[in-house]
This record gives structure tokens, C-alpha cells and sequence, in this order.
DNA sequence: GTGAAAGCGCTAACAT
DNA sequence: ATGTTAGCGCTTTCAC
């Protein structure tokens, strides 16, 4: 009887190829896994019956008995608004700093034959969802980026045993895998750059500071300014948005506005800042000198163009994804944790 | 044996909650499914039993039965330049177009259970990747945004008979089913109002013209401005990034230094061009008015912010997740395609 | 309404 | 070097 290729039929199984090939189902496993020694002729015998009845070894029946997904989960952690639920994931998939981060584990996975699945952990019930997700086994693990401090996701995935990396040094000790950025040598680059131009009135427009990551930078920042000898550093804050900067800058203006220097600990509020800084005519760099944080897209997008601290976000999460397959690999490891150092990228507003 | 709660134990099988409650596994696997009448009282010792055993159904056994793996692959396809593999992804996840569709697809699909797993097909490699990935089983079905004409993974998808849905129109005619959104409409929103505002010497930034929905808008545009009375409109390619738009706005001004209005394909070209609006000293919207495309957050990051044609990405990934999922539930379905209808944003720009 | 039992497709001992 | 076989944890007829 003629095999119709056309479908309705079932798809091939180990035991459909074993049987065009002549051999047993555990060679054929062998062949597909490079699993021990295979005969050369068997082998080739064996690709030939793969190729030629299409098959495609089944995932779940493999991770049934490997206990292994081969996937694992990219999670965004943070605080939904109530009664907007997608607001949140709005939010952070249009913020260039996700997109560096997926592209980065993205680049890496990818070599190691592993996938990730997005997801938003914004409510409990979100939380819950990342959670079973996991111990259901449909991922390996979880790669974590959090938005904001009181984030209960870390402590509850160390609490479950579950395999995990931050993105960033959580706000409360756990005992938990991360990779992180150096924020104070960060600032503190951006500190000597200002100064060394000559700038005698920095402010600085400082990220959210329930964020250990704001933190850095800000205390980073008036540590440097004050070993140049400006003790007092005016300050405000903002969320890390566009919109945020702007009104930020609007604010510092206001109330000092002899203002010869900003650092912004990120490039979109240092996006928001310049547009406000040209609102009141203020020439950047040559009456207002500003650097920013980061080195994402916006930096480049603007006119002029951010002097800015590189964060090399990519790599970043390249490690962390390396980090996490550790963890799934040898479960007893010891929570690790790699601190990567930032770069001042000099162009046109400082 | 007192059974300590410290892992390195198997976790618990539905076995062992048939056993705590005293029933068997099949009654337990009916009071989880809901499926079937189950006694009010065993329930209630099932679901204590489940608690109390912390009982999670294991993702993999399931699909083997099942047949369904209640993921579904997101890809990004489009051209990687060769040498830098991570380019690709790079870019597009820095769009903020993509982080919109994402968002919509998060949307929907946390309301039916389904998880995306991100995938990039920039290499023939990384297509068959995608492609292996759902013979596999490892995803019911895939959503596809491409980013270039002769993306040949949508034909490869009919071909193996892959659940699938698209972003936009293919390229070239092929069954499958997609969303999109009325193009034309939404170009004539935009010279209607610029018409509308006085403008008499109108150009346009269009998108890369080997992509469906770019030519769409230029001929949309073209033929609104026709009825209006303007037979020519110049016009300057560009490739949907905002430093493409700052080119073609240099051409534009160069070789048509009367311009009064200008309709970009998307909004990171109108920044773009808005950019170089501003360093020639054209004041927008009173010298040159400019509407944008997709109404994307840059159109609101600019200044002045933008007049622009608002897309709906957020509902059309909703919708497009949602086809795919009766495609997935119904394997005979026909392809279908759902169209929707721009809107224009009228802001600061024109 | 509930239980018993037969697989789903694969890998990994264990035999040979 | 290859084959045999016993599950992995679940859903789903089929009896009762």
C-alpha cells in the first residue's frame, strides 16, 4: 500500500524508523543522541530512514523520561497597575533595555539548543502562573528581571529550590544567582567626564530609588563628585521613562539654575532631559554638559547624540542565561554571582 | 518514615495524590481536568491532598497524551546580515513596533494558559530550528512577524502543515492565515489631513518597498494626495529605522527645498526626520507639518509630539494569537485573514 | 461515579 | 556493538 504523504496520518515514531532502518528502537535513540558507539554502515542506514520518513523525535516523550524541558523561562517581574493589566508588559517590551536583554540571551541559548519563554510576573496570580510553570517541569528555569524592590518572586523561587538567575542584585539578600553591573564605577565615570570638562554645577537626575541599581549610581556619583570636592550634588528623581526625565530636568532647572552639568542614570530620562534642556534654550553640551546611563538605542536616536555609560547589557544577559544552564546542570550549586564593568562612551552632549 | 520536606525527593506524581486521598489516579486526573462528574466529597479530599502534597502535574507526561504542548512559538523572522548573527535580534527587539506585538500576544494568550517561546529566524539554520521546534511538538503552532519579502518560512509552514499565523500579508501569495491592518486607509488619514491643514508641496518617507505594508501606504498616499489634486509626490526610501529617516529627510530637503508636509511610513522615520527638520531650522508644524505611522512610543518621546496613524498592534497580535489558536483547536481550518482599520492621532505635529 | 489498565514516544539499564 | 525491556507521569477508554 502506498504511504500518501499528505497528512491526516500520524507522524513518525523512533519505532517507525527502527523498523525501516532494520534495527532496534535504542539504536536509532543512539544515532539521534550520539549517545555511545554506532556502527559507520548502521548509522548511515539509520540517518537514511530518518530522512526518509521525516521524522522528528517528540519532545515531550523525551523530556518525560530526560527530565529536562530544554526550555526555560524569561520572566519580567514587576508591579502591575491595577486595572491595566497589560500597562506592564506595555511598558517594559518598549523599553529598549528588555530588547538588549532578549537579545542577549536569545544570542546565547541559541548555541546551547535551549529556548526561552516569555513571560510577565506582575500580579500574584502571575507569580503563581511562573511558579507551577517550573515545578510543572515545562521550563528548566528562570531568568529574572526585575523592575522594582519588593519583588517577592526571588525569595520564592530560591524557597521552591528551583533553578534561577536576577538580572541584577535583588533589594533584599537572597541567596540567589546574578549578574550585575559595577553602578557606582559607572557614576563615577560619568563624574570624572563632567568634572574634567569643567563643569562646576552637577546635578543629577537619579532612577528610582527603591531600585538597588538607582542607588549605585546616585551614591556612586556623590562619592566621585565629592572626592573632586563638590560636596553637594542636587538631585532629582524619576522612573526611569522619558517623561520622568523631562520633568525631572524641569524640576533641577527650576531650582538651580545655574546648572553646568546633569548625569541621568539612564539614557531615556537623559532623552526626556534634552528636550527639556532645548526648551529653554539651553545649548548642550556647550552651557549644559549631560551624560547618561546605559548606552541603549535612545542614545544614539538623539540630537546631539548621548555621551553615555555603557552598561554591556548583551553580555550581561548572556552570562546570566550561562549561569542559569549551570544551575539546571548541577543542582546543588552555590548561589554565584558576576559583576561586569561599565565603559564611558564620549559623543556629542558631554 | 517521617518524610522530610528538604527535596532532593522526586516530586510528587499524581500517584501519590491518589494515595494520600484514597481514590485512584484517574479520579485525581478528573477533579484536576474538571472533566467528568466528580462527587463533591472527593473532590474536596483530591484538593486537600493535592495541597498538601504540593502536587504539580508534570507539563511533559501530559503532552504525550494529550498531544499538545500549550506553548506556542513567537518568531521574528527577517534577513540577518551575515557576521554579526546577533544583529538581527538586536534590532528588532530594540523596535518598539515588536515590543507592542509582544505585548498583545502576552495578552491574550495568559487568558487561555498558552506561553510564547521566542524564536528568531534570521539564518536557515535558525528556520529550520523554528521548524523543528514545532514538528516536535515542542509548540502547537507559530506566530509569525516578518520583516522581509522573501521570508520563504511562511510557505515552509503551509507546506508541513504547521498551525501558523502572520502579521501581515505575505509577500507573495500563500495560504495561511493573517492579520493586518488597511494600509491605504490609514496613508489616506494622512494626506487627507495634511491637505486639510493647507499643505501644497507634500513628500513622503516611505518604508522599504519590497515590504507589502510599505507599499501599501506609498500607494494609499499617492492616490488620497491624486484626489486631492497632486499628482506628484516626491518620495524618499527609507528602511523603517529612525537614522533612515534622517537620510531621507536630508534628500527630501535637498532636492525639494519647498516642502510644507510630510507623511513617514512609521514613526521612527518621522523622528528621524523630524530631527533634521529641526537642525535645518524648519519650524514643525508651522514651516513643515509631519504625521508618522503607528503611533509607537517614540511618537510620544518627540517634540513637538507626533500627528500620527495610529495602528492597533496591541489588538491585531490579540487577534492574530487568537486565530492561531482555533487553527491549533481546529487542525482542517481554512485560512482567514482579519483586517484593521487605522486610526489618526492628531498631536503636535500637524 | 469510580477504578483498572492500556498506552503516548522516548531513554537507559541491563543483557547479549 | 546492538537488542530487550522497564518505566517516565499522565489521560482515557472500558468495565463495574
Amino acid at each position: 500500500m502506498r504511504r500518501m504523504s499528505r497528512s491526516p496520518t500520524t507522524p513518525p515514531t523512533l519505532e517507525d524508523v527502527a523498523r525501516v532502518a532494520g534495527v532496534s528502537r535504542a539504536t536509532v535513540s543512539r544515532v539521534i543522541n550520539g549517545t555511545r558507539n554506532v556502527d559507520r554502515k548502521i548509522q548511515e542506514v539509520v540517518r537514511a530512514a530518518i530522512d526518509q520518513t521525516g521524522y522528528a523525535p517528540n519532545r515531550a516523550a523525551r523530556s518525560l523520561v530526560t527530565k529536562r524541558a530544554g526550555t526555560i523561562a524569561l520572566v519580567v517581574s514587576g508591579a502591575g497597575e491595577p486595572g491595566d493589566e497589560d500597562a506592564f508588559a506595555a511598558r517594559v517590551f518598549s523599553d529598549p533595555f528588555f530588547g538588549r536583554v532578549a537579545s542577549g540571551v536569545l544570542g546565547f541559548l541559541r548555541t546551547r539548543g535551549v529556548h526561552p519563554v516569555l513571560m510577565v510576573a506582575d500580579t500574584e496570580a502571575a507569580r503563581e502562573d511562573v511558579l507551577s510553570f517550573l515545578r510543572q517541569g515545562s521550563a528548566d528555569g528562570a531568568l529574572l528581571v526585575s523592575t522594582h524592590a519588593e519583588d517577592p518572586l526571588p525569595a520564592r523561587l530560591v524557597e521552591a529550590e528551583l533553578p534561577a538567575v536576577l538580572f541584577a542584585r535583588p533589594a533584599r539578600p537572597v541567596p540567589i544567582s546574578y549578574v550585575d553591573l559595577d553602578h557606582q564605577a559607572g557614576a563615577k565615570l560619568a563624574a570624572d567626564h563632567l568634572v574634567g570638562r569643567g563643569c562646576t554645577q552637577v546635578a543629577t537626575i537619579a532612577g528610582p530609588l527603591d531600585v538597588p541599581a538607582s542607588q549605585d549610581r546616585l551614591t556612586g556619583f556623590r562619592d566621585a563628585m565629592a572626592r573632586h570636592g563638590f560636596p553637594y550634588v542636587p538631585i532629582a528623581e524619576g522612573g526611569f521613562t522619558s517623561g520622568s526625565g523631562e520633568a525631572a530636568m524641569e524640576r533641577l532647572l527650576a531650582e538651580h539654575p545655574g546648572i553646568d552639568g546633569v548625569f541621568a542614570a539612564n539614557d531615556l530620562m537623559a532623552q526626556g532631559a534634552l528636550m527639556v534642556l532645548h526648551k529653554h534654550r539651553r545649548l548642550v553640551p556647550e552651557e549644559v554638559a549631560l551624560v547618561g546611563f546605559d548606552d541603549s538605542s535612545p542614545a544614539l536616536a538623539c540630537r546631539p547624540r548621548l555621551t553615555t555609560v555603557r552598561q554591556p547589557v548583551e553580555d550581561m544577559a548572556a552570562g546570566m542565561s550561562r549561569l542559569l544552564l549551570d544551575h539546571v546542570e548541577e543542582p546543588g550549586l552555590r548561589p554565584r554571582s558576576v559583576i561586569f564593568e561599565p565603559a564611558l562612551v564620549v559623543r556629542d552632549s558631554a
